[in-house]
This record gives C-alpha cells, sequence and structure tokens, in this order.
DNA sequence: GTCTATACAGTGATAGAC
DNA sequence: GTCTATCACTGTATAGAC
C-alpha cells in the first residue's frame, strides 16, 4: 500500500532519517549521536524517529537491513559464478573471495561509503546483547549459512565441525578489518593501511586458504 | 604519597568502585550501565567516580590499565619460556601461544572471570574513537609489539608488511573470538561453544601458523 | 496517517557547602 | 575528601494539529 500512490519529488522523511542516521551512526557509533541530531539533519521532528521507526534501536535495525541486502546480494551472485566457473582457480580462494569482496567493497549507496558502514557493521558484531544479535542475524544469516555449506563443500576432508571453527576464525579477520579501528597502525607504526578492498582481499585470502586447509 | 599511609581494615572507595564497575561492565557493555548504578554497588557516592577518575571514561581506562597488567606479564613470561627452550616446537608455535593464552585465560582476578572482561576487550578494540584507540595503546601496546617482533623473527623469509597484516589477521581472530558475541552458534545452530580456553587455542594455533607460513 | 510541540524520567558532570 | 543539589542533555511517550 506504500508503493502505489508515490510519485514524489523528494525523498520522504523515513528515508531522509535513515540517511541521516547511517552517515552519523557510522561516523560516530551508536553512542556517540543523539536523536536530536539525526532528527535535525533529517529536517524533521524528534518524535519521528519513534514514530516510523519504534526506538533508536529500531532504527539501526532497518538501517542495517537496508544495507545488508546489496552486501548478501552480491555475494549470492559471485557464489553462483563460482559454481559456473569452477576449477581454476581452487574452489576455496573462489568462495572465500565471493564471500569477502561483498563485505569490504560494498554498502556505499546513498552517500554513505562501505568502510564507515563497516566500522558501525563491526562495532555490533562483537555485541552480546540480544538485540544487536537479532539485527545480525536477520541481515546475514541466511547468506552467512550458504557460505558455510559451500566451504564445507570445497574442503571434503576436514571434519565439519573444525570448518565451522575455522569460519568463525575468517570471520574475525573480517569484522575487525573492517573495524579498522586504527589499532595496527599503532603497533606498526603507521606501516598499514587497510583501506583498499583489493588490497585487503589480496592478502587475506592466501592467509586463510592456508588456514583452511591446514592437517585437522 | 598513597602507599604509606595505608592499613587497611577494608578496601578503600577507589577499588570498590573498580571491582563493581568491572563486574557491571563487562555483564551489560558500557552503555548499559550507569554510575548510580556502579556506585551504589561500591556503596560510594555518585561524585566519587569523578572524584577519583575523573569521568566515566577515566574509570574505564582504569580499570583497563589494571586488567591488562597480568595478561601482558603472563604473556613476557612465556615468551621468555620460548626463547630458552626453543627448537621443540616450532618457535611460531610457541610464540602464537605465548601471545594468546593468557589473553584468554587471564583476567579473572577480583571476581570477574575472564571471558567477561574479553568481551568488554572485544568491544574497545573495534572502536575506532580516539579516547578508546589510546586506552588500549596503553595497556596493550609494549607487550603486543613485543610478539610482532618475535613473530617476524620466526618468519625470516616472509616481508616485514606481510608479517604486520598476517598480525592484524590473528588479532581479529582473537578479538572475535573473545568477544564471543555468539554469532558462529547462531549459523551453526550451536555446534560450537567458544568457552574452555584450551579448545580454543588447540582450534585457532593450528589455523594461524599455517596462515602464517603461507607463500607471500 | 503523518507530523508537531511538549513533558518526563533518566543520564553524566560539576560547583560549592561541609 | 565527601556529599548534596543542580545542570544540561538523553531517549521515549503522548496529546493534539493538519
Amino acid at each position: 500500500m506504500s508503493a502505489e500512490t508515490i510519485t514524489r519529488t523528494e525523498t520522504d522523511a523515513r528515508t531522509r532519517i535513515l540517511t541521516a542516521a547511517a552517515r552519523l551512526f557510522a561516523a560516530r557509533g551508536l553512542g556517540g549521536v543523539g536523536l536530536r541530531e539525526i532528527t535535525a539533519e533529517a529536517g524533521v521532528n524528534l518524535a519521528a524517529v519513534n514514530y516510523h521507526f519504534g526506538s533508536k534501536e529500531g532504527l539501526l535495525e532497518a538501517l542495517f537491513a537496508q544495507r545488508a541486502k546489496p552486501i548478501c546480494e552480491e555475494r549470492l551472485r559471485l557464489l553462483a559464478l563460482c559454481r559456473a566457473a569452477r576449477g581454476r582457480p581452487p574452489m576455496l580462494e573462489q568462495v572465500l573471495d565471493a564471500f569477502l569482496r561483498p563485505a569490504f567493497s560494498l554498502g556505499l549507496e546513498a552517500g554513505v561509503d562501505g568502510a564507515t558502514f563497516g566500522k558501525l557493521r563491526a562495532r555490533l558484531s562483537v555485541e552480546s546483547e540480544e538485540l544487536y544479535r537479532r539485527i545480525l542475524s536477520r541481515a546475514f544469516d541466511d547468506s552467512t549459512r550458504q557460505f558455510l555449506d559451500a566451504v564445507t563443500a570445497a574442503l571434503p576432508d576436514l571434519p565439519s565441525a573444525e570448518v565451522a571453527w575455522r569460519f568463525h576464525f575468517m570471520l574475525g579477520t573480517m569484522i575487525y578489518t573492517m573495524a579498522n579501528s586504527g589499532r595496527i597502525q599503532s603497533v606498526t607504526e603507521g606501516a598499514l593501511d587497510p583501506s583498499d578492498p583489493d588490497a585487503i582481499l589480496a592478502r587475506l585470502i592466501p592467509f586463510l586458504t592456508a588456514g583452511f586447509r591446514a592437517p585437522a
């Protein structure tokens, strides 16, 4: 009932709130930005957030669902390509690339670049509170589970529990790199610059494939 | 000027605040707990936190410095053992174990177990705000840099920039596992239980050593 | 239905009395 | 040193205008 009657010249309040929230959350974190600032930037009344999204966390959930969608779709598209052109390079490399590449390169529509969304995603990923787990699960579990299956299939000799552990370790490298906390720059005194997706993947894929193929 | 005159029968306010904050922060996160609850549990006045620690974040910094100390000390003790008994098992395995084991098993004094402190540490580790970076740097950089050097020495054929990247990836696996967000349980429907330090290390070390030894 | 103004209970921080 | 009182601010809820 909302798709028919729209012949808008400007974006509606809901979209403007989402855009402003994406920029501000990503830039300064969840706690670092208040609703008054978001609504001011979006040009709406303070109460509009609670009207449209129920709560600040409801807004976060909507934002996440929106941003995760293109990432998951691109993942599945690349996974289908893996299955079509199997063999060379080895399947494991192809599958890991299909999983990781969209996470590092996508998410940049509506004026918020992928890196800042990655930071937001990383923050949620280390949270154990039930609400945040649910948001991440809804957004990514389907896609993630398909890739866990694909990796398991690519490593037929490895016990599936072992594959799951290593997949978990891979998620850690991905999340921590997306977080781009600046910690590795601090330790290495600025030698690394984790911002170019291609450069990251060129380092990460060989590391991970070797780890996945380690003897159990 | 504070170490001389103490002949206390009870712990002082500062310590009681730290203990209460450690428990509550770890259990419910930074934003999830207010100063009024901390001070109530510690049996002190609300203003005592700002008097003793300057701010809520000052309290966090003090808490972190206190907890990080035994971890770093144990790390360096184990690193010294590596150098004494070199050769078997291979140096890389020894060094990684020395780095990771204290992070997973220690931190449990003063009534807060290591796992909950690990969660708190993980949350800070993906934060890019300057303040949190500083807290982590002060607490861990010295120790971390020594281990980066030790790993570099154990991999003489690998360019040092490559070692730094892989070290960064290792930090990701460590932080994400410490966070224990429950995400891998969600994807695998509960097959994994990342709580026993020995079990984690038995999975993690082979994965990481294979990754570190991958051809550049 | 959508939006606004306003009020409310909570937070961390702080000045100043004791 | 410690405490009280208060400040500016937060997210949320609601009554009512269009």
